[in-house]
DNA sequence: GATCCACAGGAAGGGTTGGGGG
DNA sequence: CCCCCAACCCTTCCTGTGGATC
Protein backbone atom coordinates (compact mmCIF):
# COMPACT_ATOMS: atom_id res chain seq x y z
CA UNK A 1 0.00 0.00 0.00
CA UNK A 2 2.81 2.52 0.98
CA UNK A 3 5.24 2.88 -1.57
CA UNK A 4 7.16 6.11 0.06
CA UNK A 5 5.80 6.92 3.72
CA UNK A 6 7.80 10.01 3.57
CA UNK A 7 5.58 11.58 0.93
CA UNK A 8 2.35 11.66 3.65
CA UNK A 9 4.87 13.72 6.18
CA UNK A 10 4.76 17.41 6.17
CA UNK A 11 8.66 17.76 6.01
CA UNK A 12 8.45 16.45 2.37
CA UNK A 13 10.02 18.38 0.09
CA UNK A 14 8.12 17.71 -3.47
CA UNK A 15 9.53 18.02 -6.78
CA UNK A 16 7.05 20.27 -7.75
CA UNK A 17 5.34 22.52 -5.96
CA UNK A 18 1.24 22.91 -6.65
CA UNK A 19 -0.21 26.80 -7.06
CA UNK A 20 3.29 28.21 -6.20
CA UNK A 21 4.47 29.73 -8.88
CA UNK A 22 4.04 33.59 -8.64
CA UNK A 23 6.12 32.64 -5.24
CA UNK A 24 8.22 30.49 -6.52
CA UNK A 25 9.30 32.74 -9.20
CA UNK A 26 9.44 35.39 -6.53
CA UNK A 27 11.94 33.73 -4.25
CA UNK A 28 13.82 32.86 -7.24
CA UNK A 29 14.37 36.51 -8.38
CA UNK A 30 15.58 37.46 -4.99
CA UNK A 31 18.02 34.80 -4.80
CA UNK A 32 19.08 34.59 -8.58
CA UNK A 33 22.28 37.11 -7.75
CA UNK A 34 23.62 34.31 -5.79
CA UNK A 35 23.75 32.22 -9.22
CA UNK A 36 26.98 35.38 -9.99
CA UNK A 37 28.62 35.11 -7.02
CA UNK A 38 27.01 37.60 -4.97
CA UNK A 39 24.41 38.39 -2.61
CA UNK A 40 20.83 38.28 -2.96
CA UNK A 41 18.17 39.59 -1.48
CA UNK A 42 16.90 39.13 1.76
CA UNK A 43 13.43 37.25 2.22
CA UNK A 44 10.57 37.10 4.21
CA UNK A 45 7.97 34.52 3.88
CA UNK A 46 4.62 35.69 6.02
CA UNK A 47 1.69 33.24 5.80
CA UNK A 48 -0.88 31.23 8.31
CA UNK A 49 0.44 27.77 9.26
CA UNK A 50 0.37 24.88 6.76
CA UNK A 51 0.71 27.03 3.74
CA UNK A 52 3.83 25.71 2.40
CA UNK A 53 6.11 28.31 3.61
CA UNK A 54 9.26 26.14 4.66
CA UNK A 55 8.56 23.98 1.37
CA UNK A 56 8.89 26.48 -1.31
CA UNK A 57 12.23 28.03 0.61
CA UNK A 58 13.39 24.35 0.34
CA UNK A 59 12.37 23.51 -2.60
CA UNK A 60 13.85 27.03 -4.24
CA UNK A 61 16.97 26.68 -2.36
CA UNK A 62 17.42 23.11 -3.67
CA UNK A 63 16.75 24.57 -7.44
CA UNK A 64 19.35 26.56 -6.69
CA UNK A 65 22.35 24.62 -5.28
CA UNK A 66 21.43 22.71 -8.31
CA UNK A 67 22.36 25.36 -10.28
CA UNK A 68 25.14 26.89 -8.91
CA UNK A 69 28.17 25.92 -8.10
CA UNK A 70 29.08 28.07 -5.25
CA UNK A 71 26.21 28.33 -2.91
CA UNK A 72 25.46 26.67 0.34
CA UNK A 73 22.68 26.81 2.45
CA UNK A 74 21.41 25.69 5.73
CA UNK A 75 18.22 25.70 7.35
CA UNK A 76 17.43 25.92 11.25
CA UNK A 77 14.05 26.15 12.83
CA UNK A 78 13.97 27.99 15.91
CA UNK A 79 11.25 26.29 18.12
CA UNK A 80 13.95 23.55 18.77
CA UNK A 81 17.15 26.10 18.63
CA UNK A 82 16.11 29.13 20.07
CA UNK A 83 18.96 30.61 21.68
CA UNK A 84 21.80 32.65 19.91
CA UNK A 85 24.04 29.89 19.97
CA UNK A 86 21.81 26.89 19.32
CA UNK A 87 20.25 28.89 15.76
CA UNK A 88 23.76 29.37 14.87
CA UNK A 89 25.04 26.37 15.48
CA UNK A 90 22.38 24.35 13.46
CA UNK A 91 22.37 26.53 10.55
CA UNK A 92 25.96 25.61 10.11
CA UNK A 93 26.01 21.70 10.72
CA UNK A 94 22.49 21.93 8.63
CA UNK A 95 24.89 22.95 5.80
CA UNK A 96 27.79 20.91 6.77
CA UNK A 97 30.18 22.86 7.84
CA UNK A 98 29.71 23.33 11.75
CA UNK A 99 29.53 19.91 12.57
CA UNK A 100 33.41 20.32 14.74
CA UNK A 101 31.63 23.25 16.48
CA UNK A 102 29.44 22.06 19.44
CA UNK A 103 26.58 24.32 20.10
CA UNK A 104 27.53 24.84 23.32
CA UNK A 105 30.45 26.86 25.11
CA UNK A 106 31.51 28.21 21.29
CA UNK A 107 31.56 31.72 21.38
CA UNK A 108 28.60 32.66 18.84
CA UNK A 109 31.48 34.93 17.10
CA UNK A 110 32.82 31.44 15.99
CA UNK A 111 30.08 30.28 13.77
CA UNK A 112 30.03 33.98 12.76
CA UNK A 113 34.01 33.18 11.73
CA UNK A 114 33.28 30.33 10.26
CA UNK A 115 30.29 31.81 7.83
CA UNK A 116 32.03 34.82 6.68
CA UNK A 117 35.32 32.46 6.01
CA UNK A 118 33.37 30.41 3.46
CA UNK A 119 34.61 31.01 -0.02
CA UNK A 120 30.50 30.53 -1.24
CA UNK A 121 27.63 32.42 -1.05
CA UNK A 122 25.66 31.44 1.98
CA UNK A 123 21.44 30.85 2.45
CA UNK A 124 20.50 31.58 6.09
CA UNK A 125 16.75 29.59 5.88
CA UNK A 126 15.64 31.07 9.54
CA UNK A 127 12.03 29.41 9.96
CA UNK A 128 9.83 30.42 13.18
CA UNK A 129 12.46 33.16 13.13
CA UNK A 130 9.37 35.23 15.71
CA UNK A 131 10.34 32.56 17.81
CA UNK A 132 14.22 33.25 18.38
CA UNK A 133 15.16 34.41 22.11
CA UNK A 134 17.92 36.63 20.74
CA UNK A 135 17.41 38.75 17.59
CA UNK A 136 21.13 39.50 17.94
CA UNK A 137 21.42 36.84 15.65
CA UNK A 138 20.26 38.48 12.80
CA UNK A 139 21.95 41.73 13.32
CA UNK A 140 25.56 38.92 13.35
CA UNK A 141 24.06 37.14 10.45
CA UNK A 142 23.21 40.39 8.37
CA UNK A 143 26.95 41.83 8.93
CA UNK A 144 27.92 38.83 7.05
CA UNK A 145 28.59 39.71 3.54
CA UNK A 146 28.07 36.75 1.60
CA UNK A 147 25.05 35.47 3.64
CA UNK A 148 21.69 36.34 2.28
CA UNK A 149 18.93 35.84 4.73
CA UNK A 150 15.43 33.97 4.38
CA UNK A 151 13.31 34.27 6.94
CA UNK A 152 10.03 32.43 7.43
CA UNK A 153 6.99 33.34 10.09
CA UNK A 154 3.32 33.37 10.51
CA UNK A 155 3.13 37.22 11.10
CA UNK A 156 5.76 40.28 10.23
CA UNK A 157 4.66 42.08 13.07
CA UNK A 158 5.32 39.43 15.58
CA UNK A 159 9.04 39.36 14.14
CA UNK A 160 9.59 43.24 13.97
CA UNK A 161 8.21 43.80 17.53
CA UNK A 162 11.21 42.68 19.58
CA UNK A 163 14.11 43.60 16.84
CA UNK A 164 16.37 46.87 17.34
CA UNK A 165 15.75 49.64 15.54
CA UNK A 166 18.69 49.17 13.31
CA UNK A 167 17.65 45.34 12.26
CA UNK A 168 14.17 46.60 11.55
CA UNK A 169 14.96 49.50 9.20
CA UNK A 170 17.22 46.85 7.44
CA UNK A 171 14.41 44.39 7.30
CA UNK A 172 12.66 47.11 5.51
CA UNK A 173 14.48 46.71 2.44
CA UNK A 174 13.24 42.88 2.44
CA UNK A 175 11.21 41.24 -0.04
CA UNK A 176 8.37 40.26 1.07
CA UNK A 177 6.42 37.06 0.29
CA UNK A 178 3.12 36.04 1.16
CA UNK A 179 1.41 33.22 1.09
CA UNK A 180 -2.56 32.81 1.37
CA UNK A 181 -4.37 29.77 2.89
CA UNK A 182 -4.90 27.33 -0.18
CA UNK A 183 -8.47 27.14 -2.09
CA UNK A 184 -10.70 23.89 -1.84
CA UNK A 185 -9.57 22.59 -5.36
CA UNK A 186 -5.75 23.69 -4.87
CA UNK A 187 -5.56 21.42 -1.47
CA UNK A 188 -7.05 18.51 -3.40
CA UNK A 189 -4.26 18.62 -6.31
CA UNK A 190 -1.49 19.12 -3.56
CA UNK A 191 -2.68 16.05 -1.68
CA UNK A 192 -3.78 14.34 -4.35
CA UNK A 193 0.31 14.46 -5.58
CA UNK A 194 1.10 13.08 -2.25
CA UNK A 195 -1.01 10.39 -2.91
CA UNK A 196 0.48 9.64 -6.22
CA UNK A 197 3.97 9.61 -5.03
CA UNK A 198 3.60 8.35 -1.26
CA UNK A 199 0.80 5.22 -2.32
CA UNK A 200 0.21 2.20 -4.47
CA UNK A 201 -2.85 3.28 -7.31
CA UNK A 202 -6.16 3.01 -5.67
CA UNK A 203 -5.72 3.20 -1.98
CA UNK A 204 -6.72 6.35 -1.95
CA UNK A 205 -9.75 7.65 -4.28
CA UNK A 206 -10.51 11.11 -4.93
CA UNK A 207 -13.52 11.57 -2.54
CA UNK A 208 -11.34 10.78 0.67
CA UNK A 209 -8.67 13.08 -0.75
CA UNK A 210 -11.71 15.82 -0.79
CA UNK A 211 -12.67 14.83 2.50
CA UNK A 212 -9.40 15.06 3.90
CA UNK A 213 -8.94 18.57 1.91
CA UNK A 214 -12.67 19.82 3.55
CA UNK A 215 -11.29 19.02 7.08
CA UNK A 216 -8.01 20.82 6.62
CA UNK A 217 -10.00 24.16 5.01
CA UNK A 218 -6.68 25.54 3.70
CA UNK A 219 -3.81 24.18 5.77
CA UNK A 220 -1.66 21.33 4.05
CA UNK A 221 0.33 20.27 6.98
CA UNK A 222 -3.18 19.12 8.43
CA UNK A 223 -4.03 17.36 5.60
CA UNK A 224 -1.42 15.69 5.33
CA UNK A 225 -1.40 14.27 8.16
CA UNK A 226 -4.73 13.46 8.06
CA UNK A 227 -4.10 11.34 4.95
CA UNK A 228 -1.33 9.44 6.80
CA UNK A 229 -2.99 8.87 9.73
CA UNK A 230 -6.15 7.32 8.02
CA UNK A 231 -4.26 5.21 5.40
CA UNK A 232 -2.28 4.18 9.13
CA UNK A 233 -5.64 3.39 9.76
CA UNK A 234 -6.77 1.15 7.38
CA UNK A 235 -3.45 -0.64 7.56
CA UNK A 236 -4.15 -1.35 10.74
CA UNK A 237 -7.56 -2.99 10.37
CA UNK A 238 -5.37 -4.80 7.01
CA UNK A 239 -7.92 -3.00 4.59
CA UNK A 240 -5.93 -1.65 1.49
CA UNK A 241 -7.95 1.05 0.54
CA UNK A 242 -8.73 4.09 2.54
CA UNK A 243 -12.48 5.17 3.33
CA UNK A 244 -14.06 8.65 4.19
CA UNK A 245 -14.56 7.06 7.70
CA UNK A 246 -10.72 6.65 8.04
CA UNK A 247 -10.27 10.24 7.66
CA UNK A 248 -12.90 11.35 9.98
CA UNK A 249 -11.83 8.95 12.70
CA UNK A 250 -8.36 10.14 12.21
CA UNK A 251 -9.23 14.07 12.56
CA UNK A 252 -9.09 14.02 16.25
CA UNK A 253 -5.50 12.50 16.51
CA UNK A 254 -4.18 14.34 13.46
CA UNK A 255 -5.46 18.06 14.69
CA UNK A 256 -3.74 16.79 18.36
CA UNK A 257 -0.77 15.98 16.99
CA UNK A 258 0.19 19.05 15.16
CA UNK A 259 -0.97 21.29 17.69
CA UNK A 260 1.67 19.34 20.26
CA UNK A 261 4.04 18.88 17.72
CA UNK A 262 6.43 20.94 19.46
CA UNK A 263 5.78 19.63 22.94
CA UNK A 264 8.75 17.39 22.99
CA UNK A 265 10.73 20.24 22.95
CA UNK A 266 9.47 21.74 26.35
CA UNK A 267 11.31 20.83 29.57
CA UNK A 268 9.91 19.42 32.24
CA UNK A 269 8.64 22.40 34.21
CA UNK A 270 7.47 23.63 31.07
CA UNK A 271 5.74 20.66 30.21
CA UNK A 272 4.13 21.10 33.86
CA UNK A 273 2.99 24.81 33.09
CA UNK A 274 1.78 23.35 29.93
CA UNK A 275 -0.36 20.20 31.53
CA UNK A 276 -2.34 22.34 33.58
CA UNK A 277 -3.35 25.15 30.95
CA UNK A 278 -4.35 22.21 29.21
CA UNK A 279 -6.71 20.31 31.44
CA UNK A 280 -7.64 23.53 32.84
CA UNK A 281 -8.13 25.38 29.76
CA UNK A 282 -8.10 28.84 31.40
CA UNK A 283 -6.42 30.21 34.90
CA UNK A 284 -5.79 33.29 36.63
CA UNK A 285 -1.78 33.60 37.43
CA UNK A 286 -2.68 32.80 40.66
CA UNK A 287 -4.47 29.33 40.45
CA UNK A 288 -1.54 28.44 37.80
CA UNK A 289 1.23 29.15 40.26
CA UNK A 290 -0.72 27.16 43.19
CA UNK A 291 -1.78 23.86 40.94
CA UNK A 292 2.04 24.34 40.18
CA UNK A 293 3.00 24.40 43.01
CA UNK A 294 1.04 20.84 44.24
CA UNK A 295 2.00 19.07 40.77
CA UNK A 296 5.87 19.98 40.42
CA UNK A 297 8.64 17.79 42.57
CA UNK A 298 10.82 21.12 43.49
CA UNK A 299 9.28 24.12 41.87
CA UNK A 300 10.90 26.44 40.13
CA UNK A 301 10.74 30.20 41.55
CA UNK A 302 8.05 32.72 40.63
CA UNK A 303 10.63 33.86 38.29
CA UNK A 304 11.44 31.03 36.62
CA UNK A 305 7.90 30.21 35.45
CA UNK A 306 7.47 33.71 34.12
CA UNK A 307 10.12 32.80 31.98
CA UNK A 308 8.51 29.46 30.38
CA UNK A 309 5.37 30.95 30.77
CA UNK A 310 6.61 33.30 28.10
CA UNK A 311 8.14 30.57 26.42
CA UNK A 312 5.06 28.72 26.05
CA UNK A 313 3.36 31.89 24.65
CA UNK A 314 6.12 32.36 21.89
CA UNK A 315 5.30 28.73 21.14
CA UNK A 316 1.71 30.15 20.62
CA UNK A 317 0.60 27.00 22.91
CA UNK A 318 -1.00 29.41 25.57
CA UNK A 319 -2.23 32.79 25.38
CA UNK A 320 -1.43 35.71 28.39
CA UNK A 321 -4.16 38.12 28.78
CA UNK A 322 -3.42 41.26 30.78
CA UNK A 323 -7.05 43.02 30.29
CA UNK A 324 -8.10 43.81 34.21
CA UNK A 325 -8.55 41.95 36.71
CA UNK A 326 -5.53 40.73 37.13
CA UNK A 327 -3.65 38.04 34.40
CA UNK A 328 -5.22 35.62 33.24
CA UNK A 329 -3.45 32.16 30.90
CA UNK A 330 -5.22 30.26 28.52
CA UNK A 331 -4.55 27.11 26.52
CA UNK A 332 -4.73 28.22 22.82
CA UNK A 333 -6.94 25.03 21.67
CA UNK A 334 -6.83 23.47 18.37
C1' DG B 1 -4.79 60.77 45.88
C1' DA B 2 -1.93 57.62 48.82
C1' DT B 3 -1.14 53.02 49.64
C1' DC B 4 -1.23 48.20 49.09
C1' DC B 5 -1.07 44.13 46.39
C1' DA B 6 -0.13 40.85 42.58
C1' DC B 7 2.40 40.19 38.91
C1' DA B 8 5.65 41.13 34.89
C1' DG B 9 10.08 41.22 33.40
C1' DG B 10 15.12 43.41 33.51
C1' DA B 11 19.73 42.99 35.68
C1' DA B 12 23.16 40.75 38.17
C1' DG B 13 25.34 36.86 40.05
C1' DG B 14 26.27 31.96 41.14
C1' DG B 15 26.44 27.17 39.68
C1' DT B 16 26.90 23.75 35.94
C1' DT B 17 28.65 21.83 31.72
C1' DG B 18 32.11 20.45 28.45
C1' DG B 19 36.01 21.57 25.32
C1' DG B 20 40.67 23.78 24.94
C1' DG B 21 45.08 25.38 26.64
C1' DG B 22 48.75 25.66 29.98
C1' DC C 1 45.61 17.51 35.68
C1' DC C 2 43.59 21.95 36.53
C1' DC C 3 41.82 26.25 35.14
C1' DC C 4 39.50 29.22 31.92
C1' DC C 5 35.88 30.25 28.85
C1' DA C 6 31.21 30.54 26.83
C1' DA C 7 26.58 29.37 27.04
C1' DC C 8 22.94 28.33 29.89
C1' DC C 9 19.96 27.75 33.78
C1' DC C 10 18.29 29.24 37.99
C1' DT C 11 17.80 32.47 41.78
C1' DT C 12 17.53 36.94 44.08
C1' DC C 13 16.69 41.62 43.91
C1' DC C 14 14.49 45.23 41.98
C1' DT C 15 11.50 48.50 39.29
C1' DG C 16 7.28 49.27 36.92
C1' DT C 17 2.28 48.80 36.19
C1' DG C 18 -2.49 48.63 37.02
C1' DG C 19 -6.36 47.51 39.90
C1' DA C 20 -8.50 47.76 44.58
C1' DT C 21 -9.27 50.03 48.83
C1' DC C 22 -9.42 53.47 52.12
Amino acid sequence: VIRNARALTPDFVPEELWHRDGQIGALSAALRPLVQGSRGTHVIITGPSGVGKTTLARHVVQELERKAFDVTSGYVNCISDSTHSQALSALLRDSGRGADLRPEGTPTSAFIDRLRRLDSQFVALVDEVDILEDPLMLSALYDVSNVTLVLITVNEDDLLADLDSRVQSRLMSAQRIHLEKYHHAELCDILQARVDVGLAPGTVSSLVVERAADIAAGDARTGIVLLGRAVQRAQDEGRTSVTCADVDESRESALRAIHERNVVTLSTHQRVLYEILREAGELSAHELHERYEELAGSPRSQRSRRRYLRGLERYKMIRKLRSGGGTRYEFRGY
